[in-house]
DNA sequence: GGGTGCCTAGGACATTATAC
DNA sequence: GTATAATGTCCTAGGCACCC
């Protein structure tokens, strides 16, 4: 029987803000509500290691969010930090590359007990999950790092200690998301023998998992899916524009306060905000954008502006490609052009898949996301993985793979795969 | 085959704001 | 007055697609 009839527990090791845990919410009550399945779904968030204290907040406004519609009470996990500290000081600050770090965690003590913030004590994190779904850090791996030293970086100790509480709690399925240039034969090095790996993407994406039976050829699932999708939906940067009047004033007030200026409150409009560079930036971009396709700039409802570069430097917009550039870890801001106005952090999510209008919500059987303060939905937009792929991916990973038969597990031993990671911004 | 443009889940560093 | 945090500006470098 595959996981989708068996699985109950999810954990993860940076958790993305807990998206993952919110695609399996909504992946069960999608799933249960279709009537597809001679089964019921039945998930449950067991734990997550977060060392953000601001991410470890949101996770717990985002699972009350997730009881507010869900058809059931979602129990809270464990919530812990710090994963490292799950080995002794001397394991987790070892030198060295990634493969000798490894070596050295593997003769290391693995604690059964950390700090829940959830319940204010020491709770056992011993117990398996049956489902992991992390998403470690990729600054090391991503091609905007001109120095990145990929997994032999500075997040090392992280992937070692990662997979080594994972191989020894022999966790059935794990799965990964990161960039596409991970150097995916580096993460096999840290899982072998035990696992197997399978990497995809889905415009974000990869996955992977343990002690059991490979049922269906994930990649032509995969692709069914694809088509189905993309056979019904395409969607253009204007699509994301979500953002009430509300939410665009109180981005602009932060920005006029940030800049010393009077908040108009009369207009959305951001112009007036803007320094000379910026608004120098706007008319080059214009005149650029003028040339190239015969028509006025104002006139495109799906253009939007990155504010952070030097039009010297780069052109950073979403004209060649009609998509959103990648969004930046600067302060940098985003200008939808025909409107003159911000992208707000609630734009952002909504272009990462969360649901922020009533439509998606309707759609996707939830209710809005909550996110009007813009520090918080920013703080989101920047941690959260793509929420429909992380939907997709655990879909995939839990209908494909499933846990081997008592028997077959007794004769030959072991079998496993692993990880999977997306993405790559849409 | 060579040139050009696009793109990248990022980072360094100087300046300015805030806390103590 | 000093230490620290936040903000603003500028920039890496290589793969890939496209065009000539």
């Amino acid at each position: 029987a595959s996981f989708l009839r068996t699985a109950v527990d999810i954990s993860s090791s940076c958790t993305g803000v807990y998206t993952a845990e919110t695609a399996a919410a909504i992946l069960e009550r999608t799933l249960n509500l279709s009537g597809l399945l001679p089964f019921t779904v039945h998930l449950r968030s067991l734990r997550c290691f977060e060392l953000d204290s601001r991410c470890r907040q949101a996770i717990v406004d985002n699972h009350r969010w997730i009881n507010s519609w869900s058809d059931r009470t979602w129990v809270m996990p464990h919530v812990h930090g710090d994963l490292l500290l799950q080995v002794p000081a001397k394991a987790r600050t070892s030198q060295g590359g990634l493969l000798h770090k490894a070596e050295v965690v593997k003769t290391a003590k693995v604690y059964k007990k950390q700090w829940c913030f959830t319940h204010q004590s020491y709770c056992s994190t011993a117990r398996r999950s049956d489902v992991d779904f992390s998403g470690m850090p990729c600054q090391e791996n991503s091609k905007a790092n001109v120095r990145r030293r990929f997994l032999d970086g500075r997040f090392a100790n992280v992937y070692a200690v990662w997979a080594e509480v994972h191989k020894r709690q022999c966790t059935p399925l794990v799965i990964l998301e990161n960039t596409p240039d991970i150097p995916l034969d580096q993460v096999i090095k840290l899982f072998e023998p035990d696992y197997r790996a399978y990497q995809i993407f889905l415009k974000p994406g990869d996955l992977g998992h343990v002690e059991c039976e490979y049922l269906y050829d994930l990649y032509a699932v995969l692709e069914k899916i694809k088509q189905k999708i993309s056979n019904n939906v395409r969607t253009t940067p204007g699509d994301y524009l979500v953002s009430t009047p509300a939410a665009k004033h109180l981005v602009n007030a932060e920005m006029a306060r940030k800049r010393k200026l009077q908040h108009d409150a009369d207009t959305t409009c951001a112009w007036y905000l803007l320094n000379e560079r910026e608004q120098l930036l706007v008319e080059q971009l214009d005149r650029d954008y003028l040339a190239r396709y015969q028509r006025l700039p104002a006139s495109d409802p799906d253009l939007v502006y990155f504010l952070g570069d030097r039009y010297e430097f780069s052109r950073t917009w979403s004209a060649p490609s009609n998509s959103l550039p990648t969004f930046r870890r600067n302060t940098g801001k985003f200008l939808h052009r025909q409107s003159l106005t911000f992208l707000c952090p609630q734009d952002k999510l909504a272009a990462l898949g969360w649901p922020m209008t009533l439509g998606t919500a309707n759609e996707m059987g939830t209710t809005p996301f909550p996110a009007l303060d813009p520090h918080r939905a920013d703080e989101m937009a920047g941690n959260s993985m793509h929420l429909t792929c992380a939907a997709v991916v655990l879909m995939l990973g839990l209908a494909c793979f499933g846990r081997q038969k008592q028997s077959a597990r007794r004769a030959s031993g072991f079998t496993c795969a692993a990880p999977l990671r997306c993405s790559e911004h849409p």
